[in-house]
DNA sequence: GTCTATATCTCGATAGAC
DNA sequence: GTCTATCGAGATATAGAC
């Protein structure tokens, strides 16, 4: 259907885009069509007549949002030769992901919270391509670091859920961190630079060979 | 209002028991009176009868899922004494306590990824009272055992931001793990206990003094 | 293709019987 | 305290003019 954003005309680009906004913003129940036909300069009525219903535009959206979103994953693992280095780069592009598309981090954690019915679904089609679905990608590399002795034999699956999902926690927790320490959003950039060093040093000395066995 | 559960009599907290999985599900805005009065077993005027409105009972449960939250965690974090064992109980507490009460989990991650509206304003009450406050509790520790030389010289926030996230992720993370290893919801508890393992050592190496400065 | 107007529906909330 | 019935707001969706 609208699986391939290029062959939107101009309006249709400009309703989903507003779509993807107004979603992100509100939930999949909590947007309004309304809200969405204003943000693109449209009637509500155009929006129906271009996507048929608030579900189907929903899940043309969603699906173009995890599309996006392993693309880009994807990217920040491909081009690396040894562990410790793609690990590092991986780190540093997938913080600047999050903090220039916090739209699709918000789209993530509301569909997984929800069950992630739609993901569930995606991701089977996804999972077929190797390329195209970055988790796969990680645990080869993974595993390739293990057999060279590039770090130690961890649980490439464990650890695939780790270095991810450390990538993400601080996006979450900021809330939690304002509260805390309330000058810390003025000064967002610093904590993300400093939160890229923390988490490559904490991973890399946390699954790199150890001389002393405990 | 309602913030003091115990006083609930029986129907309330029926409703009320309702409310929490129906909105832990849905979300503020998703759930549907009709559900959750369905749910309990009861109609939807009684609801109103009891909580007034949407709005109303949604805050009372919010406010209780954050008080028994936070002191669970609080729970978890109290009696240890050296930096290494409470790292270990506090992983494999928090991670009990996630994998027997999902909806507490549900409703953080909503709540905290919409913004955490109510959770500043009732953290900022709790805040005040450190006991009350798991987070404030982990920095002081942190603090301490950073002092004591028991942990490197890291940044307490961002220590307190990385444990917190690691302890969660993999709740979130499951539906990619289901993909990439269809078998695993079988065998739960045997990747929770791995879990536990993985995270401790991976922190616990990573964040202890070490011989070689890289 | 795009608009106005309106039909249809969902859902929170209330009235009132018991 | 608990139910049935219903109102009314607000949102989705469609009809039909241009």
């Amino acid at each position: 259907m609208h699986q391939v954003v290029n062959d939107l005309t101009d309006t249709e680009k400009r309703i989903f885009d507003a779509a993807i906004v107004v979603f992100g913003e509100a939930g999949r129940r909590g947007a309004r069509m309304q809200d969405i036909a204003d943000r693109a300069g449209f009637n509500k009525a155009l929006v129906h007549y271009y996507f048929r219903s608030k579900d189907r535009l929903y899940e043309a959206v969603l699906e173009y949002i995890f599309r996006t979103t392993f693309a880009m994953i994807g990217e920040a693992l491909c081009d690396a030769d040894d562990f410790e280095s793609m690990l590092k780069t991986f780190i540093g592009r997938y913080l600047d992901l999050i903090e220039k598309n916090p739209v699709l981090f918000r789209f993530m954690v509301r569909e997984i919270t929800s069950g992630a019915p739609v993901l569930r679904q995606a991701a089977h089609r996804l999972a077929e391509d190797r390329s195209a679905f970055p988790p796969r990608l990680f645990l080869e590399k993974c595993r390739t670091a293990s057999e060279r002795g590039e770090i130690r034999a961890v649980d490439p699956v464990q650890t695939l859920v780790t270095v991810f999902g450390a990538c993400v926690y601080h996006q979450f927790a900021m809330p939690l961190v304002t509260i805390l320490q309330p000058g810390v959003e003025a000064h967002r950039a610093a904590f993300i630079r400093k939160r890229k060093l923390e988490l490559f040093d904490l991973l890399y000395y946390g699954l790199k060979p150890r001389s002393d066995e405990a």
